[in-house]
DNA sequence: CGATTGCCTTGACACTGTCAGGTCGGATGA
DNA sequence: TCATCCGACCTGACAGTGTCAAGGCAATCG
């Protein structure tokens, strides 16, 4: 399969797809070297080691993230602010529970810390600041606070369904892409001030 | 250290202390028996594989969470819902920045799965049981949406700070202390609709 | 034409989780 | 009392891992 591309991207993409079919404990780097039909040295000529590798796929992920984001801000005039606002919200969870293996390394620093890769860093930046781009469109300010409580909101969310308790309760797709629809929307009502206080 | 007690305990201990001292990556099997003053086999005789004594951890993780907001719930009528909201809050994220190498494998399938674990699932519903409580609390009902809204913001400030760009954003345990209060007032007040609406 | 360099290989090392089998002391039952 | 069993631990081995070291081999370049 793509025999003749650069073994780089190859090695990339056999990464990524045994990350997402066979999870995280099942990528080694010796198995990415068989599917990628080389001997298990040859990677280490692309990339410095393991967490090099996943790495690249965290840059890859945070930048897809963040033109998702992007994408839902600039719907900002057509949708309206509920609108938008609720699409940033369904872009990052639906990014989470559409690529899980990628999303996952992406929050480990245990896996990849961020701190030793200067691109991967710079996408998860671009992707915080298009999080805050959001959060001004909605409250026409960002402090720490306010950014943090939206994030979390979101970030919680996708978690709880791809790792935590939410997940175990929600079996089948169906039930979960329901759970966050609804979810999502009650969190946009009360954030809009539209919910009913009790 | 401790040489005479139960070597089953023993093996806890010192797992829980290498997990929060050098993190999950250092903590062997091997590792937590040469700490322990045994062979490497010792453990298997206590313990089925490395899973079953994370397991265990997760379990008592789980277990001193429920404590927790269990406590801040019983405190309502002292404290007023406001109060006990914030203190709730504050007690699941306090436990996760207070034994953050145990709050990190309790909410990690592909380190300790939950479904393989009778007590450790209980203790965890036991936890959730308890937001569940709050909610009421704070709504007069607990539907899956409000549920999950209360338990993504919480465990998404947590995990953010922990292991997401948060924690990156605030250097120093006084900034994130002061952060989490402050993000959590605004969550409060939010949600019991006394926050300013755009 | 000889030297260098880029890309890949084979071989080795220490480390891991786990299976198989052995040892030894204390409890048990005839 | 003594044979037997069994729990608790040990030694040894195996396949798998990430990574270091060294070699081969074709293309390129002075």
């Amino acid at each position: 399969m793509t025999q003749d591309a650069d073994l780089r991207r190859r090695i990339l993409d056999a990464s990524a797809e045994l990350l997402e079919s066979e999870g995280l404990a099942a990528l080694s780097l010796r198995e990415v070297a068989r599917r990628a039909g080389v001997s298990h040295q040859a990677p280490y000529h692309h990339f410095k080691d393991r967490e090099s590798i996943l790495a690249e796929l965290v840059t890859e992920g945070f930048e897809r993230l963040a033109k998702r984001l992007a994408h839902a801000n600039d719907q900002a005039c057509a949708l309206g602010v509920r609108g938008a606002l609720l699409e940033s919200c369904r872009s990052y969870v639906g990014f989470a529970l559409g690529y899980p293996g990628r999303f996952r390394i992406m929050c480990r620093p245990e896996v990849v810390d961020l701190a030793r890769f200067e691109a991967a860093q710079a996408a998860s930046d671009q992707a915080f600041a298009e999080l805050e781009r959001m959060v001004v469109l909605v409250h026409g300010r960002a402090d720490d606070a306010l950014v943090s409580q939206h994030w979390a909101q979101v970030h919680g969310l996708a978690c709880l369904i791809l790792d935590g308790g939410l997940g175990v309760r929600l079996p089948g797709a169906r039930a979960r892409r329901d759970h966050v629809r609804q979810s999502l929307e009650r969190y946009v009502d009360t954030v809009l001030g539209k919910a009913a206080a009790p």
